[in-house]
DNA sequence: CCGGAACTGCAAGCCACTGTCAGTTGACTG
DNA sequence: CAGTCAACTGACAGTGGCTTGCAGTTCCGG
């Protein structure tokens, strides 16, 4: 069933991974000369040399050409595996502190600033990020279900996984909006340091 | 400049909404027999017996033929003046105690489930939801900035905002979910009591 | 009753996105 | 190291959501 491609790259999977790559840079090269709504698919494909039938094969959408990153699944899969140890917030904080800070070497955090300034001001790339965490709430939710033996589908759960999540968004909005000042392993700690002691307003 | 028609309604304003609530009741029918994709703007237009420029003057987009709902903006106007009395938690649970369950008696309520299921089921639908929750989440952190005197920019106001509105999100999905069996006002409730105590998981 | 402003319908266009159908290329088998 | 098969790619022709500009109509305030 879950037979997710653990073999080892191959070529195909190679090629692929650059040219969206590739794509990914040109789309954002043509998105700052001119501006995200007056850049066509078309162009992209043709500045990039591919086919738009194939940019749509890669990313599906035009928002998903920003929205789309590499170390995703991996970051995912971190996060899973932590998950079966300890509580989601010690979780996040952990994934952030190993697996995102090392990720930022290779692929260069340049690279991440340019797609996030699209993913904040941009509506429609904000509402693929949205759709993402909402796929993502559900996942969460799921395991913390099977870790903790309750109500996966119960409000309880449904609202913490909702604030935790949130709570993460809101922290890379606020990283964003202060110009990476802080490293967001910073940022996101407070964040989850807010929603953990409670709600306690006024 | 803020100079949001407190006059009496006119002949213009009712019959504008009028059409407005028939074009809604036209979509959902169709909705309902074909399926939101499937059916077109210009059928809507059709059946309604209406220009599709006119829907799309009405509404904007196609979302927000389901989205819109003449009692949001007075419910917003009745939680911003609880706010400046109480705090937001509390103003929340008051605007649905009072307001909504007024709301809901002229408005029959089988009106706002079938708009739920698609709020819920339909992804175009859902993102044009959370773009208005970004909007909400922007007001209310001005709001309460003022009323308390943080800074409206802060990472713990940010936070404090963002989890606030995902808990009452994610009450309205659970409504959902589970059928419409407890009344709303009962499940906001809950789902402020699991954020106002923090989210001490494990 | 009248002048301006807002609303409506008509028409034309843009472009994101989909489906199909050859042609090609990488992946596995004997 | 063929040869086969599955997956990928590109070209092409739609569909339809959404926008824009223009002309005619309707309503409001003075």
């Amino acid at each position: 069933m879950t037979e997710t491609t653990t073999r080892p790259p191959g070529l195909r999977e190679r090629k692929k991974l650059k040219a969206m790559r590739h794509i990914q840079n040109v789309a954002l090269d043509l998105f700052d000369r001119d501006g995200y709504a007056h850049v066509t698919i078309e162009r992209i494909a043709a500045e990039a040399e591919v086919s738009p039938s194939s940019i749509y094969r890669y990313f599906g959408t035009k928002e998903m050409i920003i929205l789309w990153d590499e170390y995703d699944p991996i970051m995912l899969r971190a996060f899973d595996d932590k998950l079966a140890a300890m509580n989601p917030i010690a979780a996040l904080r952990e994934v952030l502190t190993n697996v995102v800070t090392a990720a930022m070497f290779d692929q260069d955090e340049r690279t991440i600033r340019r797609r996030m300034s699209y993913i904040m001001e941009e509506p429609a790339v904000r509402a693929g990020m949205n759709r993402q965490a909402d796929d993502l709430a559900l996942e969460l939710r799921l395991t913390m279900a099977r870790h903790t033996g309750r109500d996966p589908e119960g409000l309880e759960l449904r609202v913490v996984t909702a604030a935790l999540i949130s709570a993460f968004l809101e922290a890379i909005a606020y990283w964003h909006a202060t110009d990476y000042r802080d490293s967001l392993h910073t940022i996101v700690n407070g964040a989850l340091d807010v929603i953990s002691r409670g709600l306690l307003v006024e």
